[in-house]
DNA sequence: AACCTGGATGTTAGCGGTAACGTTAGCGCT
DNA sequence: AGCGCTAACGTTACCGCTAACATCCAGGTT
């Protein structure tokens, strides 16, 4: 055994150093920094001591060989840029770290394959859990999982066939209510602008839970547009521009009185619109959104949208993850974080 | 050895799984895997076959353990719901994805004491590099970023003592071109929001860039607030929100003709404020901010800001750690990305 | 005195790969 | 034939840690 830390390969104090400096047995250290309780307190002070002293830093690659767990998450989004998913980001890593969990996080777009790719290179890693966004997957990711028998959550979506569990809120239902708000407000020609990314379930369960409002009220649900633009990548259209053009097709095909919109982001980029052409919000047009950004409450006359719940969705689904991973039982495997309408200035 | 691969403690199929099937030693399957060049054609796609069919994925911790690298870099953000550094994360994402690196993300708040946790937790992991946000450390990072002699790139900011390299832009130089613009169109009683954390130096770097040129011009340069507010966490302060309380406290403070804010952001809440307050943007008062976020172009009449070139800023500060990392030389250890002034209806 | 107990510690055998070097066979060359 | 050379592969010795089991010893029981 190499007693020169130096002339390691790594440049690292091992274990090993650290116990013989100590004069304990190597896996005297090991318990020691695993806080396991059958060391003495003298020994450990000593063993810590001499740690802090040789710059030790245990190397979790070997541990993990070694016990199997990583004590690691992957995390697959969309997009990092948008601050929607960020909150849900924030949650899981909040819930992660009380539990001394680490998590990995790659942005896929929304390409199938991007995502089957990350998942893989998660795997390579071995995770002891893996958050996937939305419940629409490449075959060959579900081969990966499947062959993994990894823990997974969903989040997002509730609608779908589930791999195991998941997080989110009932998408149609929200669609709904914001529709049916506009609808109590003696709102008729109302125009919806959708999300720019075509074969998202959240995004078609908002639409057609919108839609389905309206029918039921005995309005024309044909005022849809997706402000899809060639020269912008999917994500870009999402967003304040996207609302902008989303207005400009609208009123191409007819009167329009109030819009519902997908996203916050766009329903602001309606906004701007409207201001732009002189039309007063909400006296002119109406306005919702979806997802009560910071924004919504900011800009006048305050945007009426849904809220959903993203911090603590992220936290449900790490919590659900930990559970699963440490073998406590789930109480089900499905957790609705629910949603809620809030009522502002533009609608 | 066990043949068979059920009954391995961790369920996968290993290295010495696919060599036993494809008749070839476990040597050969790595080399394939590593897409090392001295296999023949031959043997590879018999190697790759068997391992598709035990579904074999290649166990990283493994891998890293024996080559000492990890293929892993570690970025430490203030923040991930800020879709300022989301631009800068994308810009590393995408250049370490090329190079096939992985990352690992953590968000620390504005605390030295959380960053130094997750700089130890990170070096746990054995990462090949690693990416600070600013250029301000506790020693305890210090001396753990030392010990491992790490590459590390800073980002956002070039001012105040490197650790190693950096990647950023000259904040106070930027702040002085935006006061010097408003000076140019004839403002006078200019005041500055600032941006509610403090001891970061790349916002003391604009102020004092900012103010130096107020000062400069023979202008008064003590129209400063800074919006916190106690029920607030620090970065709920750096907002829309922030940024009408702002507002609000500098006309308090007296006559005020333009406003300069730290962040797009702070910039954007003052708008609406202004808005609500039946002040005309830029008749009644001007407007500039700083980072030229998406919203930025949006919002009428458009607001003046510097744009930050964050996803370049991303990708240079990657680049720069994969080719230290890789043994490349350097032109030079920090990479100045610049920034531009984008002039636009508010100021 | 012999026995049991249980907390504190040590020993052994891997975890699943890779580096470094060793071996083999086929080929051209003198 | 004998030699060296190289592509293609194999062997061995680890990397740094943990699970599982073995050992030791003080103190209490019977």
């Amino acid at each position: 055994m190499s007693l020169d830390p130096m002339k390691r390969p790594s440049g690292w104090a091992t274990m090993s150093d650290v116990a013989q400096a100590a004069g304990v047995s190597l896996m005297t250290v090991s318990r020691v920094y695993k806080n396991s309780s059958a060391v003495s307190a003298a020994t450990r002070e000593r063993v810590l001591a001499e740690g802090e002293r040789l710059g030790f830093v245990p190397n979790l690659l070997a541990g993990n060989l070694a016990s199997g767990r990583s004590a690691m998450i992957g995390i697959v989004v969309p997009s990092l840029r948008n601050s929607n998913n960020a909150s849900s980001i924030q949650g899981m890593a909040d819930c992660l770290r009380q539990s001394a969990y680490q998590f990995m996080i790659t942005n896929v777009g929304y390409s199938l394959e991007e995502e089957a790719a990350a998942v893989e290179a998660f795997i390579r890693r071995r995770p002891d859990g893996l958050v996937l966004t939305g419940t629409r997957h490449s075959e060959e990711t579900y081969g990966l999982l499947r062959g993994s028998g990894l823990p997974v959550v969903e989040v997002w979506e509730t609608e779908g066939p589930l791999i195991d569990m998941a997080a989110g809120f009932r998408n149609h239902d929200a669609g709904g209510d914001i529709a049916r708000h506009l609808i109590a407000r003696g709102y008729d020609r109302i125009g919806y602008i959708d999300y720019p990314v075509p074969g998202l379930r959240r995004y078609d369960a908002r639409r057609e839970g919108a839609l389905a409002a309206l029918r039921e009220a005995g309005l024309p649900a044909d005022l849809v547009v997706s402000p899809q633009h060639a020269a912008d990548a999917a994500e870009d259209s999402a967003s304040f521009r996207g609302g902008a053009r989303g207005l400009a097709q609208l009123l191409e095909k007819g009167d329009v009185r109030a819009v519902l919109c997908a996203s916050d982001l766009l329903a602001i980029g309606v906004i701007f619109e409207a201001q732009r052409r002189g039309l007063g919000v909400p006296d002119d047009l109406a306005v919702a959104g979806f997802g009560d950004f910071e924004i919504a409450a900011e800009i006048p006359p305050g945007l009426t949208t849904i809220r959903t719940h993203g911090y603590q969705m992220g936290w449900a689904a790490a919590d659900m993850l930990i559970a699963r991973i440490e073998g406590r039982p789930l109480d089900a495997p499905v957790r609705d974080v629910g949603y809620s309408l809030v009522s502002r200035g533009s609608a």
